[in-house]
DNA sequence: ACCAAGGTTCTACTTGCATCGTACCTCAAC
DNA sequence: GTTGAGGTACGATGCAAGTAGAACCTTGGT
């Protein structure tokens, strides 16, 4: 029903939980494909390639939700992610743009 | 001896691994403090302050060592912890910036 | 010479996390 | 309306990581 989904406040956002998000490989790879997509890029869960069980790749899309790193948005049959951009630049400046600017590691 | 101490290479800092190593809050606040220390200034484990046994606390500075965020010369008696802020600097812009100006989340 | 404090290593325990399979839901397409 | 694909939730499993205690080493201070 296209709604908001299951994510934290701008405001309460955390550290610790957006470096533990960002140190699995397929969490940060991600977001470095979001950070490098046009603004506001809404894709799909499946549209990063991840070589994972769709039961794997579902829990990690709701730790980077959880950590408030995106957004998700319900749309029935797929779901919309996007980045937040906005809320993670002005609380953690800098932050995207190192994800963004490294190759693979 | 005043060894340099298991550090990795300055080209060989993995991203993963530091994120790793800056999830865990203990270490996070180790680091955070160095960053806002005088530049270069050596501390020993315990001046952390943290409420750890020392085995977990020696623990965690290996973690930090072998994640390329600081060096440890080996005093003997102490240990001179110092932060790599050049490396750091050069490969992760930005970073250390983070990490000091967050308050203690 | 002794003792206390700072560190490291080893071992062990416990918790957390990544992973997957299954079941279930929703919608698009045929 | 049935099928298939995208997602989620739950339960189970296996491995990684945080934690601590004990034994040991080194050195500064008394």
């Amino acid at each position: 029903m296209t709604s908001t989904a299951s994510g934290v406040e701008p405001g309460e956002i955390e550290l610790g939980a957006v470096l533990s998000a960002l140190a699995d490989p397929h969490r940060r790879r991600v977001i470095r494909d979001l950070v490098n997509d046009a603004d506001g890029s809404e894709r799909s869960c499946t549209s990063f390639g991840l070589d994972l069980s769709k039961s794997t790749r579902s829990h990690h899309f709701k730790v980077l939700r959880e950590a408030g790193l995106v957004h998700q948005v319900d749309r029935g049959n797929r779901s919309g992610v996007t980045l937040r951009r906005g809320d993670l630049d002005r609380r953690f400046p800098g932050l995207l743009a190192l994800i963004g600017s490294q190759s693979s590691d």
